[in-house]
DNA sequence: ACTGATCTTGGCACACTCTGCCAACCTATG
DNA sequence: CATAGGTTGGCAGAGTGTGCCAAGATCAGT
């Protein structure tokens, strides 16, 4: 399954503006993940991805925004992926398809291996302490406002129907989410697509349970 | 020593503690409603509320904390009243009869005229500001995990369903929270019911929409 | 190459955030 | 009053976050 590749940036200050801001990623998760979100500074994360402290605030405004990055681009990038895939096929086959891939990325390049690499750090913080979680769902909210492009064409919803894509919207990022954060904490890989199955079937059958 | 009191409705020092907190909210508040959330320090919610920055951190931990305190504490109280409705009614009436309710608040006391003035500030305070909702979604976090017991009771949960209680909490406070911060935006207080209707119409009949 | 337009960076100053610590104070209860 | 349990304000000090500016990188067009 392709992976979706950012777009190659033309820019030379687009490229070094990425290759800087992973940097600061990488060595920020790492940071995060062996000493805890409140014992982590700025100072530290700057010097050890080699930037000042001026430079890191140019990119991000604080150690927290640095976790909050990976579901943020986790979120995007599904999107991405689900308006790539057929209209006609189920949103529950498209997250299932999504799931599985996600294993599966373009590690070919340094980009693609910092991002799969952020990803198991950022799972891992918050497998540790799922206190964060709460803290994280400001990626949520994004993610549903990601999904409603995606719920629009897959429902084929017209133009007067915003409010329902937001609905619909909102009430599938808050499932997945809490699917996901819950089996990161308790499950094995192989669980996710089972209990997103029975997440999806619950919600389907709304109607006969109350 | 510690046993006898648990009868006693609040002793001095919690009821203390209520007043101060309740009066850094609304100075805060009302320095958020005329400045915005960037333009008002610690020192000025201080010095308005008559206190010492020091002691302001000791009940909030920041400016938007005292925002995001308001939907927090609705959350609270909305729970708490679904508990206290009868366990047959179906939870859409339980959240319309809340919300119809809310209003209706017991304004003979202090802390209710308050409490109910911090929610029209916060109100208004969102309303002009929506970009901030995002970062309100903290609360929508805590209404889902507060929501789990309400669900429990009102589906008849068994004790080896914690998945299913937290998937569909999960939806509810998704739900509910779009609902009613896009009423907010752009909707009277009348719409809100008709809102909640169409949006668990909705979720509902998700089986026959895709 | 040279020049200028454009962009990023690091250092500095400065205001603000947040916590530990401690002496002072309030409120019971005996 | 004496004592215990609790809250408060001030102060020191580390950390956060931004405006500003000089220095350096990149890439036209000349």
């Amino acid at each position: 399954m392709a992976v979706l590749e950012s777009a190659e940036p033309e820019d030379v200050w687009e490229r070094r503006r990425i290759q800087v801001s992973l940097g600061i990623e990488q060595a920020g998760l790492e940071l995060l993940s062996e000493r805890g979100l409140d014992d982590v500074t700025v100072d530290q994360i700057a010097s050890a991805a080699g930037i000042s402290t001026r430079t890191f605030f140019r990119y991000f405004r604080n150690p927290r925004d640095v976790l909050t990055a990976v579901p943020l681009r986790e979120s995007r990038r599904m999107c991405q992926a689900l308006l790539a895939r057929p209209v006609d096929e189920s949103l529950l086959d498209g997250f299932h398809a999504w799931f599985r891939d996600v294993g599966h990325r373009d590690l070919t390049t340094p980009n693609g291996r910092l991002e799969a690499e952020a990803l198991v750090l950022w799972s891992g913080i918050v497998r540790r302490a799922p206190e964060i979680i709460q803290s994280e769902s400001r990626a949520m909210s994004v993610l549903s406002a990601e999904l409603e492009e995606v719920v629009r064409r897959r429902f084929s919803f017209g133009a007067g129907e915003d409010e329902k894509v937001g609905v619909l919207s909102a009430a599938f990022a808050a499932v997945i989410w809490y699917v996901y954060t819950r089996s990161l904490r308790e499950g094995d890989a192989a669980d996710l697509s089972a209990r997103l199955d029975q997440a999806f079937d619950l919600l389907g059958h709304l109607h006969s349970t109350g």
